[in-house]
DNA sequence: ATTTTTATGGAGTGATCAGTCAATCTAAAA
DNA sequence: TTTTAGATTGACTGATCACTCCATAAAAAT
């Protein structure tokens, strides 16, 4: 791993523990055995640390997401693929899911660009697209069952961390809560 | 008002906008039109007055959730009408809604009492025993409903938040939504 | 009326932090 | 071999920040 992706781990590791504020630049250099300086010759202010970290951890995210997804399958079959291939790639990555969502509500979030926001949100957006003309989906606006969509994955999640389960029965959790999604969004 | 609330108040507007990182105590005496010293005097340390801002908002969400609830009524009616409350109190109050989510996703969460966890969760934790008494539930773990409510709800606030609707469609999509809702989880 | 407690002010302080800079190292290009 | 460009270091700095402290005023208690 070489150094740009040392500092990246080890600021993750910190924000998530003690905060943006509680971690100073200097305790993230220090952690991923830089110097000072190394930190601020890849990124030039630590705000720009904290976009880049979380550019990369949703772009991480959505490849896993894409990896996972195969085209020849029915719609329904992909949207599960990718439901439940959130929720694994966020039990496997504990922290960078809290990061996403900790990202989320700091003021940060308004620092990233348009162009990456789009990146980031393709590949929902096209199996909502295609839902959509596919007619399966409730008649419901496109943007309300997308947020809700989400929302419904990250209080899975949420809960999924909270009790710690077999493998089977976090299995079991995700069918469940799936079939409810789908009831929910579906006509 | 007095010193106190101006305090929090300006607390709160600044941490929204800003984070916590970026509001020193300095401009939140300033925004609050009291002395430095002043702001020390009714809170020992930046974090308390972060916790008894968290505390306090939560109080207030809750105390109006209850001035909705009428003992008399069945179940359902009592659910949604805790859902529709939340939702109304979320839009009434966008920024504390938004500090209370920006809350939860920051190491300040550790330091609430289980005692004011407690109280904030009575009034919930309430309906939820009855309802499972009643069995009108899905026969799920308690706490998945719960969690799933509860991210359903900011999911829901936050598409209301977003799309700027007018009156009567914010109340069709709280009905849809609580319809959704209601659905997921009940048999 | 006197004492005690609480509220308020604001200048001051030591610590901390983000970011700089000049020096040194590395390795590849010329 | 020499040049050049980037990588790395860590001491340093100016600014900022959380918090203190003491003076004063207002209110409450005696």
């Amino acid at each position: 791993m070489d150094k740009e992706q040392e500092i990246l781990a080890a600021a993750l590791r910190l924000f998530v523990e003690f905060g943006f504020h509680g971690t100073p630049t200097s305790k993230i250099a220090k952690e991923a055995g830089v110097a000072n300086g190394t930190l601020f010759h890849y990124f030039k202010t630590k705000e720009d640390l904290i976009v880049a970290l979380y550019n990369r951890t949703k772009e991480s995210l959505n490849s896993y997401l894409a990896a996972q997804l195969n085209e020849q399958d029915p719609l329904e079959e992909r949207m599960k693929r990718v439901y439940f291939a959130s929720l694994e790639w966020g039990l496997e990555n504990k922290p960078q899911f809290h990061f996403i969502q900790q990202f989320h509500f700091s003021p940060h979030l308004a620092k990233v660009s348009d162009e990456d926001k789009e990146k980031q949100t393709r590949l929902h957006a096209g199996l909502m697209r295609q839902a959509s003309l596919d007619g399966v989906l409730k008649s419901l606006r496109p943007a309300l069952i997308g947020t809700i969509l989400g929302s419904h994955v990250y209080g899975t999640h949420q809960y999924l961390v909270n009790a710690d389960l077999s493998a089977e029965q976090r299995k079991e959790v995700m069918e469940e809560t799936f079939v409810m999604l789908w009831g929910m969004i579906t006509k």
